[in-house]
RNA sequence: GCCGCCUUAGCUCAGUCGGUCAGAGCGGCUCACUCGUAAUGAGCAGGUCGUCGGUUCGAAUCCGACAGGCGGCUCCA
């Protein structure tokens, strides 16, 4: 009997309309296809298992497709709930979602799991691969499921709060619908081996996970609440081939071999001292050098931009943090303050106050606006012990602040340009993707719901001017404003958040700030709060691994460094180190008592741009030999010629 | 802050069952070598084994507290 009408896509998208039999299944539509794992039926992910029915449309999911991956991922997870179990049978069962490059499961077990433990976990689930169990899917009404789960307190929770979709749970209940339970079937017996309350998809048997890894496990609050109990935590990866793993594996291994904290140590940039205290940072020399040149840079646009450059100092007496609010709203980021002639001052967590303060100390003019107030202003915020983090979560930092004054006929125009010279400068780093984020009112809010409409509008309107891809997080803004975060993906794509700017009404009514219009009127001025690099030790960070270390020239803290073929060459470098000092260029010469091979092999793993070699023929011909970062070499350049290359490529803040 | 793990020389790390276990490489210093594109050789110096307390005849080693770090969670520039 041909009485069911499809229309089937096959995986190249290409639509053919086929008749089949009832009890046809989307396994049976996509024999042939390799690879195909799932469908999606109207529009709607599902099991191979399914049976579409006349009319439906059905689409083929590969394992190497997003979903395909997630809906692997998903199973997987699966699998090590099923190995944890049989080998830890009072585990209690959280949830397993996918997530991106992976996925994880949380557990209540009575003793955390440790390495040796992921390994026996490992191997039982390589076991339950190799046996092929089918994931079979059942509908279930929620009385028969809270009978079925009645040992695991947490899937109950779930199904009591089932139709609270949006999170994580939603992936263990869906929205609405009936609930499913997934048996995983033994291959040969179809004995029930394993069941998981979920809404799937999943694979069609555990035979379709090509290859994984356990990565670590770690504590995880029920549902991610800090009031919830703490659960065990087991993170993995999986993909659609042996190769795909290794690739990600590489990528993880590389991701190690960048992390600024690693580099920092082995290019002698900066510490952390735990004499100083913890999430405190100091800069080295060489790191001084980096630091200062992004910040030189950084003024110097700021002035082309318009902006006036202020201090301020590091500690005020509350009733400056009262005025502004932090103390209410912000207390618990705050350091606690310190007693003095009956006064308490406490270290400033954000340089606003003291901005507003400067444009309050007269009266202002329409004529001043946009009014745009910088500094690199050096806050202080107490982070919890668990989430410092190198330079890129500290206790200490100092922004790149400013505080744009603005009338509301400015706002839009002003915030538009604003964006454009962010990109721009950052652009000049060499990073060059970016999207945007917009925060948008939180529960704890201050001000009038029709001020924060107005200032969420001028933002989306900021961002789309500038063509930025973005998206909303509803309720993310800060207390007092909302604002746009920018990311940006570095150079093996991890995202990272840097630039914020927000849009601020409360701040001129709390500052009772003004300016006298055309009219001869009295106007509260708006404020745009804006740092660029977010923090001058984050954004260090950032490039540091963007670049794994080798930083462009320009920013490199030795640009060039004089390996002598012997003793006798090193009067010649030096000379012409000298000339290259006179154009501003950062040289040393290596005159130490090392081989030339050892001194490159330094040079190297310092990631110094430019080495500049002389021997007698070069000596002779007036001339040096290049040799750079990536091993290549350039014999006998005229020393003028070389000059020039170096001091071009820095002018140009070129990357080589 | 919470869960787990870690802390031995400037750095990276050995150190078994509590008893010559204070060790190596790199780095530093000294001497010799003077070399054409990623490690020349020899020698020397460096450590209250994170801190404090406990167990023990005896602690780098076992226990506890604290500090710092690492991986996550929560939070966030």
């Amino acid at each position: 009997m041909s009485d069911v009408r499809l229309t089937v896509l096959d995986r190249r998208g290409q639509r053919i309309e086929r008749q089949v039999t009832t009890g046809t299944t989307a396994a049976d539509l996509y024999r042939e296809e390799r690879g195909v794992i799932a469908a999606r039926l109207n529009g709607e992910l599902r099991d191979l298992a399914v049976e579409p029915r006349d009319g439906d449309t059905v689409e083929p999911v590969t394992v190497d497709s997003d979903d395909g991956r997630s809906i692997l991922r998903h199973s997987t997870a699966h699998v090590l709930a099923q190995a944890v179990q049989e080998l830890f049978p009072e585990a209690k069962l959280g949830i397993g979602p996918p997530i991106e490059n992976g996925f994880y499961y949380d557990f209540d077990v009575s003793r955390p799991f440790n390495p040796e433990d992921l390994k026996a976990i490992e191997a039982r689930m390589r076991e339950i691969v190799k046996a092929g169990q089918p994931f079979a899917r059942r509908e279930v009404g929620d009385d028969e499921a809270k009978a079925e789960l009645a040992a695991e307190p947490y899937k109950l929770e779930l199904i009591g709060i089932k139709g609270g979709a949006g999170d994580e749970a939603s992936v263990e209940v869906g929205g609405g619908d009936a609930l499913t339970i997934y048996d995983n079937l033994d291959a040969k017996s179809g004995e029930l081996c394993w069941k998981d309350l979920c809404r799937g998809p999943h694979l069609p048997t555990t035979r379709h996970i090509p290859a994984f890894r356990l990565l670590r496990s770690a504590g995880a609050y029920w549902r991610g609440s800090e009031n919830n109990p703490q659960l065990q935590r087991i993170y993995g990866t999986a993909w659609e081939s042996r190769g795909a793993l290794d690739e990600h594996l590489k990528l993880l291994a590389e991701a190690e071999r960048r992390d600024h904290r690693r580099l920092g140590a082995e290019l002698d940039l900066f510490s952390f001292p735990p004499e100083i205290g913890s999430g405190l940072a100091v800069f080295h020399p060489k790191g001084g050098i980096v630091r200062r040149t992004m910040e030189d840079y950084a003024r110097r646009r700021h002035e082309e931009a318009g902006y006036e450059f202020v201090y301020s100092p590091h500690i005020a007496r509350s009733t400056l943090f009262e005025t502004s609010g932090h103390l209410q709203w912000y207390a618990e980021n705050m350091y606690p303050p310190m007693e003095m002639e009956g006064a308490r001052y406490y270290p400033k967590p954000m340089n606003c106050p003291f901005h507003f303060l400067i444009y309050r100390s007269r009266g202002r003019s329409y004529r001043e606006l946009p009014l745009r107030l910088f500094e690199f202003g050096t806050v202080y915020r107490y982070e919890k012990s668990g989430v410092v983090h190198g330079l890129t979560r500290v206790r200490g930092l100092t922004q790149d602040d400013s505080h744009i004054l603005c009338t509301p006929e400015q706002l839009s125009d002003e915030l538009a340009s604003l964006m454009a010279f962010v990109i721009d400068l950052l652009r000049d780093f060499g990073l060059t993707e970016f999207e945007a984020e917009l925060a948008t009112r939180p529960d704890k809010y201050v001000g009038e719901i029709a001020e924060w409409n107005t200032a969420e509008a001028a933002l989306r309107h900021a961002i789309e001017a500038a063509d930025l891809p973005y998206v909303v997080a509803e309720g993310e803004g800060a207390f007092y404003a909302p604002k746009i975060d920018l990311h940006l993906r570095d150079a093996i794509g991890r995202r990272w958040q840097i630039s914020t700017l927000q849009v601020d009404l409360q701040n001129a009514r709390l500052f009772d700030l003004e300016y006298q219009a055309a009219d001869g009127s009295r106007q509260r001025p708006w404020i745009i709060h804006r740092a660029l690099f977010g923090s001058i030790e984050r954004f260090f960070g950032i490039l540091l691994e963007h670049y794994a270390g080798a930083l462009p020239p320009w920013l490199a803290p030795v640009q060039v460094v004089g390996i002598p073929i012997s003793d006798a060459h090193v009067p010649y470098l030096e000379q012409a180190a000298g000339r290259l000092r006179a154009r501003g260029i950062r040289v040393e010469v290596d005159a130490s008592d090392e081989r030339m091979q050892k001194k490159i092999r330094t040079a190297q793993t310092q990631k110094i741009p430019y080495m500049m070699l002389a021997g007698d023929r070069d000596v002779a011909q007036k001339a040096v030999s290049f040799r750079y970062r990536n091993g290549e070499q350039r014999n006998g350049v005229p020393i003028d010629e070389a000059i020039e290359e170096v001091v071009k490529v820095v002018d140009a803040r070129i990357q080589v």
